[in-house]
DNA sequence: GACAATGATATTTTT
DNA sequence: TATCATTGTC
């Protein structure tokens, strides 16, 4: 046993684990070595399993901690697994390798700088990378087809950008790219959907459709120039020290594979490699892993996965890489279904069950040795009650939005705790209307959707006062109109008629402002009514211009934070964990940018937050601690992982669900360059359906309303259809006529 | 009824 | 920028 004595208290607590595993739990876990893959379905206690089977490891052969890795994708997913980790087999978990992907791959390039050529290397920026992007467009002729006919030199900057990291996801090379399109732009002249099939106007049949044809070749002129640049691209990014995401995957598995010698320094050191969420891997991260394990025929290798949770195949994670496990290591592959859930009624279960039986692109897997097609068994006996779940038919949208008001207003009558309610949904925009209706109704909610601090009052108030001082820094009174709208901040409670009066001698007189604040007999002339807060507000501003050439960039900000008064006019407001949130991310954005740049000074640092805003990039709100008071917005996507008692899928509509694929912000590709279109968009939309189904554990409602808000009929999505046609819920019509909108009013 | 020209409209997410 | 819906022609 490799876990110390002095753990005897984690060793019963382990204990206590195995032995609540159920049977299928303990199947997985108790094979140590060769391959297994194990069939996760939703609420099937996934993380708990990987946490006692890294447990088993430790305890049952002589492995170290540093021996195992353990993959995931997300942030989220290695912290919880982390936790659990410690939780079970206490200080020793955090020696485990618990990474993502990408954190794994980095820490591979840095431990190893001299292999990857340069010593200095750092991950690219999002702002890093618009400004090579701009320069390299800037730098272009306008005849550019890139360029040409716009009077915005970056007009094509993000299909440009994103074409890159296609580019890079797929591993294509710049001449096949090229030479794919040129072969289709000769084609495209002898084309029928080129040519007129019938007379129209003065054209006859047979005549080429000129306006169509050069807008074509114009579009392709575009994709070819943005593929050459490519090279552009990569020259720069790498004369400035920098690696792009892909490029961290890229890299290591290209360096595995060329170098056999750093290969195996990997393959010593990992002796069991656990991957969660496998559904979710690409192509690239898909041969990172078998490259790490081809030393062995059958490696210590554990798989998690559930093919009917992969909703990430828009970024390139593919279900059939489940299958080329089981492919490749055929009857050496222990396969393993766990079948017990902890999280739904049976009611929920079976619903759900039935739903994704529909999928039939993704059932290979699951006819296999002792592995079969059923529904998951509630493992609660709490669970076991009917809760069949409800489909619900509105008159229109705004009577499903009451409705949902009225609902959750009488849950918490009963007493239930608004952490444990979810409103599901498709696309964010549908959460931002929900938003304002819970606002309305002071109805307590959370929202995942990110909150960029950029576009929040507080941030732009602290740029403005810094924006001020660093004019007048450059020279006095430089300034001067930019210190006016600086008095109208609430927190130095100047009163409004008091600035009025200042304002007024400012622009009947030739003196500055700072003759104006600091001659009383000024304010006394004037009749100032309360000359307090203006002393403080300029002293503040005094104080300000002396100190901040004295203090590190972070430690400025905090001073202007703290001496202006903003912050504890923040603490004051109603929301003001929110707020200090806010001034906590800006804080923490300060002292990253000053590690990448140790050098930045105010003004550079200023121009930096400029040019992200100008450039639509974010600075997202870090959010430690979620409520758990509060009703929780989620997308499906977001939804994922997490569990409700009440889940309420909200408008559900054709339009929303099966929407079509819009490509806007990319270069369009001739059909000889298609992606892959292995895959069926709307198995992918059931899946990301069942995954919000599966949430609920004891109540869930699935609404739409037939009209939007406009009194437009609207479709309910198919998958509500096919719920009905199997009689898999039960369903409920809410058409209250002559009721429009009384709530938005 | 099929084709052609014109006009409104607009994802999901991670590192 | 691309697609769908609508209106306009043959």
């Amino acid at each position: 046993m490799s876990i110390t004595d002095g753990q005897s208290h984690f060793d019963a607590v382990f204990l206590q684990l195995i032995k609540q595993l159920n049977i299928s739990q303990k199947e997985a876990v108790s094979t140590l070595d060769g391959p297994t893959l194990v069939l996760a379905g939703p609420g099937t206690g996934k993380t708990q399993l990987i946490a006692a089977k890294v447990g088993k490891i430790l305890m049952d052969s002589d492995t170290l901690p540093k021996n195992i890795l353990c993959l995931t994708f997300t942030d989220a997913g290695v912290n919880a697994l982390r936790n659990r980790l410690v939780q079970y087999i206490g200080p020793e978990g955090h020696k485990v390798q618990v990474l993502t992907f990408h954190a794994f791959c980095n820490q591979i390039i840095q431990q190893n700088r001299y292999h990857f050529g340069q010593n200095n290397l750092e991950p690219i920026s999002d702002l890093e990378r618009i400004d090579i992007i701009r320069m390299i467009l800037d730098e272009l002729p306008w005849d550019n087809p890139l360029k040409k006919g716009y009077a915005n030199a970056h007009q094509f900057e993000r299909e440009w950008q994103s074409l890159i990291q296609w580019m890079k996801k797929e591993n294509y090379k710049v001449a096949d790219l090229i030479e794919k399109i040129d072969e289709y732009c000769n084609q495209m002249p002898s084309l029928p959907e080129f040519k007129y099939k019938r007379k129209q106007g003065t054209f006859n049949v047979g005549d080429l459709k000129e306006g169509l044809y050069q807008d074509f070749l114009q579009k392709y002129a575009r994709l070819r120039e943005a593929v050459r640049l490519f090279d552009v691209y990569e020259q720069e990014k790498n004369l400035r020290h920098r690696y792009d995401y892909e490029d961290m995957i890229l890299w290591v598995l290209k360096a595995f594979q060329d170098k056999p010698y750093f290969l195996s320094l990997y393959q010593e050191q990992f002796l069991y490699v656990l991957l969660d969420e496998f559904q979710d891997t690409n192509g690239a991260q898909f041969a990172l892993v078998q490259t790490l394990l081809n030393y062995w025929d059958t490696p210590n290798l554990f798989i998690v996965g559930d093919e009917d949770q992969s909703i990430y195949e828009f970024q390139g994670a593919r279900i059939k890489h489940l299958q080329d496990v089981k492919d490749k290591y055929g009857d050496d592959l222990h396969l393993v279904q766990l079948k017990e859930n902890y999280r739904s009624t049976q009611g929920i279960l079976n619903t759900a069950f039935a739903f994704i039986q529909r999928n039939t692109l993704t059932s290979s897997l699951k006819n296999q040795g002792n592995v079969s097609p059923q529904p998951l068994i509630a493992a609660s006996a709490l669970r076991q009650i009917d809760s069949t779940p409800i489909v619900v038919e509105y008159g229109s949208i705004f009577q499903e939005e009451a409705d949902l008001v009225h609902s959750l207003k009488n849950l918490f009558k009963k007493g239930v705790n608004p952490g444990q309610v979810a409103i599901i949904f498709r696309n964010n925009r549908q959460g931002d209307q929900l938003v304002r209706l819970f606002e309305k109704n002071s109805i307590p909610y959370h929202t995942s959707r990110p909150i960029n601090i950029l576009h929040t009052p507080i941030v732009f108030k602290i740029r403005r006062i810094i924006q001020y001082l660093i004019q007048e820094w450059k020279e006095t009174d430089r300034g001067e109109s930019e210190f006016l709208p600086l008095l109208y901040h609430a927190h130095w409670e100047i009163s409004m008629s008091d600035i009025g009066k200042l304002n007024k001698i400012k622009v009947t007189s030739d003196l500055s402002w700072h003759q104006i604040m600091t001659d009383e007999t000024i304010w006394g002339s004037i009749g100032i009514e309360n000359s307090q807060p203006l002393k403080r507000a300029y002293r503040f501003f005094q104080d300000a211009l002396k100190q901040g050439l004295n203090k590190a960039l972070p430690a400025f900000l905090e001073y202007i934070i703290n001496k202006s008064g903003l912050l504890k006019a923040t603490l004051k407001q109603k929301d003001s964990i929110l707020q200090v949130q806010i001034l906590n991310t800006l804080v923490n954005f300060c002292e990253k940018s000053v590690e990448r740049e140790p050098n930045i000074s105010v003004i550079d640092w200023m121009l930096m937050m400029d040019r992200m805003q100008d450039n639509h990039l974010a600075i997202s709100l870090e959010m430690p601690q979620v409520s758990n008071e509060s009703v929780h917005l989620l997308t499906a996507h977001r939804a994922k992982g997490l569990e409700f008692e009440y889940v309420f899928m909200y408008d559900c509509v054709q339009s929303e669900w099966e929407g079509k694929s819009n490509n806007t912000g990319v270069f369009s590709f001739p059909p000889t360059l298609k992606m892959e279109p292995e895959t069926d968009e709307l198995e992918a939309s059931r899946r990301l359906f069942y995954v919000a189904m599966t949430r609920a554990s004891q109540f869930l409602q699935i609404g739409f309303g037939k009209e939007n808000t406009v009194g437009k009929p609207r479709m309910p999505t198919l998958f509500i259809s096919e719920l009905l046609e199997d009689k898999l819920v039960h369903f409920e019509q809410r058409i209250y006529p002559g009721f429009f909108c009384p709530h938005r009013i």
